[in-house]
DNA sequence: TGGATTTGATGAACTTCATTCATTACGCTC
DNA sequence: GAGCGTAATGAATGAAGTTCATCAAATCCA
């Protein structure tokens, strides 16, 4: 123990800085290296600290994990109702929330890939507040459904939650060469592509598409016929309000 | 060194019966603790061998596990191709490759976790055998797909990929709950309603959905034409058995 | 202002595992 | 049955997460 040299001086912070410089570095070291390879000794110099630190403000290196994306998806979720209010129709409605996932994947494709890997599907996932939080971000998805089922656009013997799976699921499924840093991904068309598959299935086809065009050339017909042979019987009975 | 007690005696077995004996124990260990809770030690101790025999035989701990999967796999696809050539029509073919998806999830949802979160998404998969075996298994579907768009029964414009995504991803979000242990899986209902969202999607819509609609109309010129010229000749030949 | 108290920070020690390796012994062949 | 190839051993190694007794900076208070 040679502690004749020099005594140690550090820097000391508030509570809440310190996590910060914490967090910051455990964002970069896991999304660099991932849960397993990453060291808390490495975060632990990236913050400018020693590794016991670390254990004064966080239960283990997985709470640590959990906190840094816990930040991440609340800020995600910050704007993320606000800009749908903004947004007008299912249709479209639909395609920005579809969007606005595959943007969040591709701009932040190393903390998305440790979600998936290390977080989602644990046992502890339930009980966490992560766990709330994509359940309040995916809610936003499944009021829209309901919407629009409601509205009548949708077809009304849908299971809400499986045409939620099927989004995100599709979704995760189709990004999952780009987080594999294995292909490109193209946000726009990819969004427009699912849109549309989700759309065709989900949508209640028009009662007629051709009827409207054709009940009016009919229409126009007999009153053709009307002129011919001026007073028939009425049968004006399913056009709704003539 | 007290090797004067009893000399240490061990059994000698060939070596796939030994291979054998660790995968068994290594699946049953791997299943019941998770990958990383998974000690060589325990699986050692199940397939009455010491750590170091292990590394005799995988080069470490996650080729061990990538080995186990891989024979789970196997099994699945075995018969797979041969049973699906019972199973006729685009429809009924793509319920099938759903279903079959659903129920070997239910039948092994360990093996099953272990995959999605150890195996896809890390480095090696894409390299690994175990990608492989999973090209062959989805590509069952996707050769269905491409038939029914051959003969016309899909939308030409799909992207065939997309769609796979969409069913497995679909599917896997949709046991997520189930493999997390927290509800059950119903697998007739949930292969029939996976079936008749993504079919409701990507099937082109019959020709004339509004030919119905059209038979009433030309009904109706049909009497319009009576009018003006009252009996007329018998022309009821397209409404089908008169 | 200066001592007491609180709390941030330290870093060495501890623990748990995966992994390695020098050594041992089983089983087969000539 | 001697010798050889290979299966098997188990103690040693090393890396990484976690703990803990101790120290020091900041704050409080008389």
């Amino acid at each position: 123990m040679s502690e004749a040299a020099g005594k140690r001086s550090f820097s000391r912070r508030p509570r809440a800085e310190r996590m910060e410089q914490i967090e910051a570095a455990a964002r970069d070291v896991f999304s660099r290296n991932g849960f397993a390879a990453a060291s808390i000794s490495e975060i632990a110099a990236g913050a400018g600290v020693v590794e016991g630190t670390i254990y004064k403000y966080y239960e283990n290196k997985r709470d640590l994990l959990l906190t840094v994306l816990q930040r991440w998806y609340e800020s995600m979720i910050a704007d993320y109702v606000d800009q749908l209010a903004g947004v007008a129709g299912l249709r479209n409605r639909l395609r920005f929330v579809i969007w606005r996932h595959l943007k969040s994947i591709k701009d932040n494709p190393d903390l998305c890939r440790l979600f998936y890997a290390e977080v989602r599907g644990s046992d502890d996932y339930y009980e966490s507040t992560l766990y709330r939080l994509n359940r309040e971000y995916t809610n936003v998805l499944m009021r829209i459904l309901r919407d629009g089922m409601a509205a009548g656009e949708l077809r009304p013997d849908l299971s809400i939650a499986l045409v939620r799976d099927m989004i995100f699921g599709g979704i995760e499924h189709h990004v999952a060469t780009f987080l594999a840093r294995r292909g490109e991904l193209d946000v726009e068309r990819a969004a427009e592509q699912l849109t549309d598959m989700v759309m065709a299935g989900i949508v209640q086809p028009p009662p007629a598409p051709a009827s409207l065009g054709l009940e009016a050339a009919v229409r126009r017909l007999e009153r053709v016929a009307e002129r011919l042979d001026p007073p028939a019987r009425g049968e004006q009975q399913d056009t709704g309000p003539c």
